[in-house]
DNA sequence: TTGTATGCGTTATCAC
DNA sequence: GTGATAACGCATACAA
């Protein structure tokens, strides 16, 4: 007996129970409002007659739609993917629903989806990309005055958007203290694509770790790259290739830490016997791989639930102005990670 | 000059460009019935008011709202998010949104999310689970006679839903094979999760590729487990510690093989010297690792194109029957098999 | 507390 | 081709 998609109405559920249609619609958007006798035939009526409300009349009539808009530049990475794990429980734990749009790290594909805050009347936005859609030719339409939208992990600069994140140049700070207290001195440093915002924060924080630290900061220590395992590799074999190599590195990723690990066994380097390297994020495999990676590690989940509770209270009230949240990070100690073999001011003997 | 948020109508623009608000709404749905002449008009209004069609009121009104529910039961997993992945962008080529649920493996939740396709007249579910949500007490209702629905990898049993996947069982078969051909006899598999359809498809593969190549097939080869990297290192934990261990693993997926290259790793043996791991699905880091993992490679992308190319086709013509598609899978062989030290029947010589 | 009446912005059904 | 007009299903101002 295949139950047919149900096509009652609150007219019909108000026939029923022998109310008026007003009296139905109370009854679900303000229980208190309603009489207890009521009520019950209500619920009644909408059981038997296997009711389900109109979200989009709803929509129509309310301007608002229960949807939040999630720019993601890359749903295939782990990091965003867990993010939006986080994101998916708070949203449903306030009754809201996710609408996901990858941006492909495409600003033209990113506005394309930031308009079904018009479209759909989408109540709201979050920002995994550190970039506000179509800033260029449509202004200042994002802004937290007409749109109720939170950024996670980046700061993006010249627009009054709430963030949650961590501290990165802290954490950079932190990863590089823990090198040197190992013993490295000359400590390189991976970085993230050029025009991202964490890895200048990242990378500022490496820097205050070997300026504080008294360790060397030569010519190419910093070596561009991207968050990437193939960029990671090619980062590592142009210090690898240097007149002095570091014997340690601080990644701007954990994906950077492995292309960095994999060229170092590749030139029968052992990590981290010879090599030190710290990653970031603490992604799922930083656990499982080998050597098991030092990193830092981010509470992606709980960054996501955060977002979109800001996200709520935004969208309840758009005129509460948000503070921006710093989550806890966690430098995380694991295998990739030794005194160096020979302290760097003299010579490194090598077999 | 902050544009206002857009609250033009089609009657404003109607208005505007001195036609009806009927050959307004014509003039967007079907753009040919509408002469030249008033198009440009209408087209020159809508952008001097800054015009955004109001998707909740054309849904309510053709009661289909554009949308597309997508069941996923771990957003977090590589394998998944992927898929989603190129969900998107088929779905974004089709002009329809996507509506994400994370149903963390529970179905009550599967259950919740699925009637999004009665509130919000969602066009259409794709399942990415193996189960159909709600099938307790909920009836037939998700039959592909009332609702679109395509599921991705996991045929469902009982339900008549078009499917897009691989040959799970052929898959199986092959890394078997490819065991074989390399001089193994003992060649254990560690098995996903009981409750799982593809747990039994490729256990079946497995069974009947030891079968043809007259290996070995003794009790404890068969390893229950889950996909993950724990239980792969507790499974090979059993094997390693039985009377007496096999040559080469054929994990059900990725994460079982690295756990249990973790734990032949621990254990002081070689991978794949000592011990042969194949994996299953060809994620992301299956190539970093170390070894590199010889793994059957899914085209997850593809497959979630595809099923939403399906599944699209299906919510233009519902009377449509959609036959299964079975994609090309490949065995990838890298760095985690090789020959046994010993072969188990006749001796191979090794340098 | 409950009922009546109106409108949300569109598409569809008629006519012309 | 184009225009008037009636739904679509619900929320809410107002009256009772």
């Amino acid at each position: 007996m295949p139950t047919r998609r149900s096509t009652a109405t609150m007219k019909d559920v108000a026939l029923k129970a022998r109310v008026s249609l007003a009296t139905v619609s109370r009854a679900f958007a303000a229980p208190g409002s309603v009489s207890e006798t009521l009520t019950q035939r209500i619920v009644a009526a909408a059981r038997d007659l296997n009711y389900t409300l109109n979200v989009n009349a709803r929509s129509l009539r309310s301007q608002s739609s229960g949807l939040v808009v999630v720019l993601i530049p890359d749903i295939g990475n782990p990091f965003f993917s867990v993010l939006l794990q986080g994101i998916e429980e708070q949203a449903r734990a306030l009754g809201l629903a996710i609408l996901i749009g990858d941006t492909h790290g495409d600003r033209e594909l990113a506005a394309t989806y930031a308009r079904l805050l018009d479209t759909r009347r989408a109540d709201g936005m979050i920002l995994l990309n550190g970039t506000v859609p179509n800033r260029a030719h449509d202004g200042a339409r994002l802004s937290p005055q007409r749109y109720p939208v939170v950024a996670i992990s980046e700061r993006i600069p010249g627009a009054d958007i709430a963030m949650v994140g961590i501290n990165n140049r802290a954490a950079g700070f932190e990863a590089v203290a823990h090198l040197a207290g190992l013993g490295h001195r000359r400590i390189a440093h991976i970085m993230g694509p050029a025009d991202n915002i964490l890895t200048h924060e990242r990378a500022q924080g490496y820097r205050e770790g070997v300026l504080a630290h008294g360790c060397d900061l030569w010519p190419e220590a910093l070596q561009p790259g991207a968050f990437s395992i193939r960029a990671g590799r090619a980062a590592m074999a142009k210090l690898l290739d240097g007149p002095a190599p570091p014997t340690a590195v601080f990644a701007a990723n954990d994906e950077i830490a492995i292309g960095a690990i994999i060229e170092a066994k590749a030139r029968g380097l052992h990590v981290p016997r010879d090599l030190s390297v710290v990653g970031f994020d603490d992604i799922e495999y930083a656990e499982s791989y080998d050597p098991a990676l030092t990193t830092i590690n981010q509470p992606r989940r709980e960054m996501g639930r955060r977002a979109m509770a800001m996200l709520g209270e935004l969208i309840t009230d758009p005129d509460h102005r948000q503070a921006d949240v710093n989550l806890e990070y966690q430098l995380v100690v694991r295998a990739s990670t030794a005194p160096p073999r020979v302290a760097s001011r003299k010579p490194v003997s090598r077999t």
